[in-house]
DNA sequence: CAAGAAATTGACAGACCTCTCAATTTTGGC
DNA sequence: GCCAAAATTGAGAGGTCTGTCAATTTCTTG
């Protein structure tokens, strides 16, 4: 059972790699019956530690929420940037970026999920990942692909539909194939006209997995 | 501190006037700090019931919170029916139920939220919610003015869009103009002409209360 | 390898929650 | 106004949860 958390930080001193854990033993509970639902009791018992040691690592559940949900979209936003390196329209780059986003959130459900939910409670969260997204924003309309005016609300609305591409992946039994068609609504919704979004958002591409390769 | 379904309720029996106030208090602590944190003695309390009470009226806190839900997602696909009773053309009819949902979720902030939180736990809701939006997207296919093909995908984004209206409107302090543009960027998805979106949102309308007129 | 530092353990106090039920009050039909 | 039926009350049994702490184990470093 081990996590991606704690994959990431093998070989590290006791006390971080405990923490990792942790969190990943959170995002499992999360997932499973939601934030709200998932006692400190349970998260440590899954994490194969005692009840005390949570609090040497996060005050209370609040705190490891945070921890949780940032420590995922920091993830998916790096490992995205770092995947999407070497592309340069921004038609492209958004395509790319939300069904990489959506692929990757779903392909291990308990982050998904978590991410999902914790989205709805945390604005700072939700500035996050909307300033993640921003920036392709603001290149496809300096190079003229993107007809609107980019202002916050329109992120906001990005980012919705992205959420909600999450959603019917993981809790609706949709299949990959929602990530191209969202990514397709959206480039419509930028103005990108039909065909051309049609055929940028279903370019194939080499999805990443959560998993680091040859775990 | 009388609530909305309590005022519908007036002049009925004991029994569902009590019914009505406990679904009132629910909805206020549902808003206030999430459905799973209200609990049910703070909702009875709320409600100037005891506790053993609530138990002669709902078996529990889900099928609470299923008729709080439903009863305040009836209650806006009627308001919002009638007020549209008149319009034909389906780019004002999206126009027009965006922009009254938008409002009339957020003109009653506990209802709003408890909508926008019972959504992503109660999918019976939200098939619900999405019939009643997809009558007016066929109607504008079958005229001509949506260059779209619509699914169940599409209508999901159309309601994300709708959700993240009003939770920006209840929770980010986002203001009335708010669902104009929402509804504006959704006739844009749905392939309307920007000019014409644009036109056809922002027209004047005379918003509907949640509040029956002169309590 | 010794010993101080750091991390972990697990029992538990105190809080709060759900759901039950016998006793009591309120309704509403006659 | 009477009274059976319906609704309400509130105490409490039985759980679960959070956060604390003294005791113990595990590092780590000289």
């Amino acid at each position: 059972m081990t996590g991606v958390f704690a994959e990431r930080v093998r070989g590290e001193g006791k006390s971080v790699r405990t923490r990792a854990r942790l969190m990943d033993a959170a995002a499992e509970k999360f997932a499973e019956h939601g934030i709200e639902a998932a006692s400190i009791n349970a998260i440590a018992h899954a994490a194969d530690v005692s009840n005390g040691t949570f609090y040497n690592h996060f005050r209370d559940k609040d705190e490891l929420v945070g921890a949780v949900a940032f420590g995922i979209a920091r993830d998916f936003a790096e490992r995205i940037d770092a995947a999407m390196a070497d592309i340069d329209d921004a038609v492209q780059r958004v395509s790319f970026g939300t069904r990489q986003f959506i692929e990757l959130a779903s392909s291990e459900p308990s982050w998904g999920q978590s991410l999902m939910r914790a989205v709805w409670s945390l604005p700072a969260l939700r500035r996050e990942v909307a300033s993640f997204a921003r920036a392709d924003l603001d290149r496809g309309v300096r190079d003229g692909v993107f007809r609107v005016e980019v202002d916050d609300l329109l992120v906001d609305l990005m980012m919705s539909t992205g959420l909600m591409g999450v959603y019917l992946r993981t809790s609706e039994g949709a299949g990959p194939k929602v990530g191209a068609e969202i990514a397709e609504h959206q480039l419509r919704l930028l103005g990108v006209p039909p065909a051309r979004a049609h055929r940028a958002s279903h370019r194939p591409i080499e999805l990443l997995a959560v998993r680091p390769p040859q775990a």
